[in-house]
DNA sequence: TTGTAAGCGTTATCAG
DNA sequence: CTGATAACGCTTACAA
């Protein structure tokens, strides 16, 4: 018999902790009833019910979450693998994610992976490991590792972000194409016909693939072909380096679209570092409108994203399917687009210099 | 026995996942060899390994976490529990804690007690739950019932952020009063006298009772005395919020001492709303550093928090409790003023409009 | 309702 | 170095 459990480790001072059966011990009950008496209080006689309360309170008893999952092949966690969560853009929504799916008791694993297609899949695969109950990820495109490992294994998964093409099914976002066509139509009733744009990375990025086709297209459709389309980082930094690869003051450059908020907030401090007046002598546009976006000068003109309410709707989602409501059907959240003083009309020839 | 361990759920499709035994039955081994093969390689046969890597392999076998936690009693994840992921102050500290502990394998799970206190007890508890091999908190300062469940469970832990007089062991951080006497000491080499603090509610919260401190103190020592002391979140709106309360143009303070960047960014932009001048008529300055700090205009003059070099300090002494090391000495990181375009000299009385 | 006992899929122990 | 076999601590039929 298991004469002593004490000592394992080297912390001798430390009491083994104390397992289900103790407190059953304890309460005088059986191991199954001291069970049912945590996970379903109704489901037994009030009288048992006390007894194993009083025994858990105690004993100072908490329950190994580890045994439990392996019993119940449940964590209670889902997994988000994002592409980083210095973005405030994710950091918000791995906030209200949280809040939501916590709601359900659940807890919310989140792995960045920079952007890296590998790091993406190693990551899920990390996630399934961990058996999280269900999976979430940012974007509609994935390694066909990644497919495929979520197919086989069966795990509930949404993709976030983009509804651009999205499939019917488990795919929840805004519109990031339509998104930019605002941006543009807004710039070119301001007069720009010389616009840049200032995007990410789109391989392997279907959210800065989208944003770009919209500007091309939108600009397009009003006779205009883009001046310059740079592709840096999706970071301030980003937005510094590429503001000085258009070099718009040099190219006539009379409106810059960036990809996302922090590029546009690394442009216009660029601008600013040059000399250039934003948005006489040049208008910039962001995208995401982080809390940030507001608060620099000029307030900057970007798309609202529906961050918050995604998140809720992604956690409600990924709830329904835990519940075994199946995979939601795909949803598309509005865009909006919000005029700062970042953007103003199109400076005049004559005002340009050089 | 075991005839079918298929369609358990009503996924009919799904086959059951490979286990363990099923990749030794396959690789012709036992269970044992199989199990070393994977953790430890160097311990069988190469003939061994490569049977079962081949096997793994072949059936896509996944380990289940929830197996090998209970087993082994290590989950290999990290928990940490901090104020909020809002403050960009903190996903710089998830985002370079989650590097430095993937480094060895360790998984982060953030979670977050918005400034709650009873919040933080619940969700200590939940990491303990889910049996985090080691658990971070931000702050020293935690409720008794926290203090004596870690110390009952005898789970590594650190506390991190604060270094004022934190305990010899297991506290890293930077001395938060310290920091605070820089920023007085260079408002007060401006001419400054009538000064104002915007601060974060102290209950609960060392860090904002030491930067209270520190600016009380180094005021004083000057001869100095507070105009008002606000106590509001420690958020951007809270920066709004708290400047209108402070009201610096009618009490004629001329510097306006925050708690925080945010802070001092909503108090930034409640000066720009109310057209006053900064630094002109009103220094302000904030705390942290954050990115965005630079970008604000005027930029922020702040106190750089050393959180990256914080984030990896903790990861490594996590890390090195997990190898038994025992508690880490306690750590001091410098804090250095940033001298920006906020703060500039004192505006002489006859400037003063009233 | 409650008790019994059989898993859950690994790791760890200890002979061989 | 390998192979049985016993934990790990809980959930969950199933029987009582």
């Amino acid at each position: 018999m298991a004469v002593s459990r004490l000592m394992k480790k080297s912390n001798s001072y430390l009491l083994p902790r104390p397992r289900l059966s103790d407190v059953a011990k304890a309460a005088g009950v059986s191991l199954g009833a001291a069970s049912k008496a945590l996970s379903a209080p109704d489901a037994v006689r009030p009288r048992t019910l006390h007894a194993v309360q009083r025994a858990v309170e105690s004993l100072g008893y908490i329950p190994s979450g580890a045994a439990r999952a392996l019993a119940s092949r449940s964590t209670e966690m889902v997994g988000v693998v994002l592409p980083t969560i210095s973005n405030p853009v994710y950091s918000t929504f791995v906030h209200e994610l949280q809040k939501t799916l916590a709601q359900d008791g659940l807890h919310l694993l989140a792995l960045a992976h920079e952007y890296n297609r590998e790091n993406e899949v190693e990551l899920v695969e990390r996630l399934v490991r961990r058996s999280v109950d269900a999976l979430i990820m940012i974007g509609t495109d994935h390694d066909d590792r990644t497919i495929s490992l979520l197919n086989k294994i069966g795990i509930p998964h949404i993709n976030c972000w983009s509804s651009d093409k999205a499939p019917k099914h488990g795919a929840l976002g805004f519109n990031n194409q339509a998104a930019m066509v605002k941006i543009i139509d807004h710039l070119v009733r301001l007069g720009h016909k010389r616009i840049a744009m200032l995007g990410g990375e789109t391989w392997n990025n279907e959210r800065a693939q989208w944003r770009l086709r919209g500007v091309q297209k939108a600009a397009a459709a009003h006779g205009i072909e883009l001046v310059k389309v740079v592709t840096v980082p999706l970071t301030i930094a980003g937005g510094q380096i590429g503001y000085r690869q258009i070099d718009p003051v040099r190219n006539n450059v009379t409106a810059l679209v960036c990809g996302t908020d922090l590029q546009a907030a690394g442009a216009l401090d660029a601008a600013r570092t040059q000399g250039v007046v934003v948005p006489d002598q040049l208008s910039i546009t962001g995208f995401d409108d982080i809390e940030m976006a507001a608060l620099l000068s000029p307030a900057l003109t970007t798309i609202h994203a529906p961050i918050a309410e995604l998140a809720i709707a992604t956690g409600k989602a990924i709830i329904g399917m835990l519940q075994g409501h199946g995979v939601p059907k795909s949803l598309s959240l509005p865009t909006e687009l919000v005029i700062r003083q970042s953007t103003g009309p199109a400076r005049t020839k004559s005002a340009h210099r050089n």
